[in-house]
DNA sequence: TGCGGCTTAATTGTATACAATCTAGAATTC
DNA sequence: GAATTCTAGATTGTATACAATTAAGCCGCA
């Protein structure tokens, strides 16, 4: 009568569930950087051992969500404003080459996903659910690179993307997150349309607008715990 | 009297040098793609646990120079012709702006490494250490992307140059590998100018005479040992 | 009161032990 | 003789145990 008893335990890697739910938790900003992510706590948290969190740790600090201290432990990643400056000067020069090229590859089932992404962002924003809406608009430019079809420059967005999350936590000055909806929209407009020069210009002009909106002076690590901040002589 | 009494067991992380030494002889060519990689064998080999083996190997995994199948193992990564074709479209679209911004930036101890990684390149060719030749050779453009002073596309470039070797390994049909030395003189040559035009070009036509070697048609995957070849269906 | 060293607790690094899964070979059947 | 199932060995996934390092608190002392 049992055709199947339970969900199952552990349908897939645990490993990869743990660091999963750090990384969305530190993509909605509930995790805030340098945050101090022990690893006996996130066990018990998500009922595994050590062994696996350690290897989820591991794995986000390959991305540099988290930065790993060595008989220190694992911590949200900080960016410098340089580290910043970077991450949004790299996204400069491969997204709108990805965008061109989603806009030459688009079907209508993806016009539609990104057209949801958007929908899915703008009722997360209207419940308030900030973090929410950030990681979708993140996911957005993930979903792009998806379209385009070139999996290694993906990847490389995606962690650009990931790290984007982080610089926005530190350093975002615009109150409003909204500006971007617009853009957005337009841009999937001129996906649909196959523009591929529009779709280029449209994706470059949106990151240096983006980057217009963040504040890279230096300010001193805002450790959640103030006690390294008072203890640290230079960085 | 025992200032520094011993070099000391573990100065630093083993997981690392694991790592490293995995990676060098991926690089050297002494692995070839689709080896197994099992974790007691190389725990044996390099006198350490399981626990250090499989950070090491997921370290690689990440930057997918081996790749881990769930219940399987690692092995050394072998890819596709589609991957092959991304990683040097990849390293065409980041390389050369790179090398623009080494040209601006280099000063004249960065020219003096980069003339002294030619010069060791020709000496392992002389000495018939090809895998050697071959990293170094590597290594080259990464010294380039150092000197360019971006640490966010510098990384990108180091993983697209390690999996380089690895599309080397499958897919080279030149004999001679020399013909790069030119190449690469020519460029030191262009940065030490502060030619930035030039660099960028020169870096550039360099990646599409690297490409143009390539023999990138299908090939069933040559497993060291043949048995997967033979009971794989697709794919 | 403030600083410095010492002791102890907590945390991470590594190794080992056990459980789950896969692989290979042998026995069995057609 | 070929194919298939079953069993035994080997390998990986996860948990726990021990060692090493770090962080915190306490005491003494100037």
């Amino acid at each position: 009568m049992q055709a199947q008893p339970i969900p199952k335990a552990k349908p897939q890697d645990a490993t990869q569930k743990v660091a999963d739910a750090l990384a969305l938790a530190i993509h909605e900003h509930r995790l805030a950087p340098s945050t101090k992510l022990g690893e006996d706590e996130i066990g018990e948290i998500y009922n595994v051992s050590r062994t696996v969190v350690r290897a989820a740790l591991q794995s986000l600090a390959h991305v540099q969500l988290v930065e790993i201290q060595r008989n220190k432990g694992a911590f949200v990643a900080s960016p410098t404003p340089r580290e910043a400056r970077e991450v949004f000067e790299a996204r400069a020069l491969l997204e709108p080459r990805t965008a061109r090229s989603a806009a030459s590859r688009a079907t209508p089932r993806d016009i539609e996903i990104l057209k949801d992404h958007i929908a899915q962002e703008h009722l997360a924003l209207d419940a308030g659910d900030n973090g929410r809406a950030l990681n979708l608009s993140g996911r957005f430019h993930i979903e792009i690179a998806r379209i385009a079809d070139q999996d290694t420059i993906s990847q490389f967005i995606e962690t650009l993307i990931a790290r984007s999350s982080l610089v926005i936590a530190l350093y975002w000055r615009r109150e409003s997150a909204l500006c971007e909806s617009h853009a957005h929209h337009a841009l999937v407009q001129s996906i649909a349309d196959g523009d591929e020069q529009n779709a280029e210009e449209l994706m470059h002009s949106h990151l240096v607008d983006l980057n217009s909106a963040l504040d890279l002076r230096d300010r001193p690590v805002q450790a959640q715990n103030l006690r390294e901040l008072l203890q640290t002589r230079d960085q």
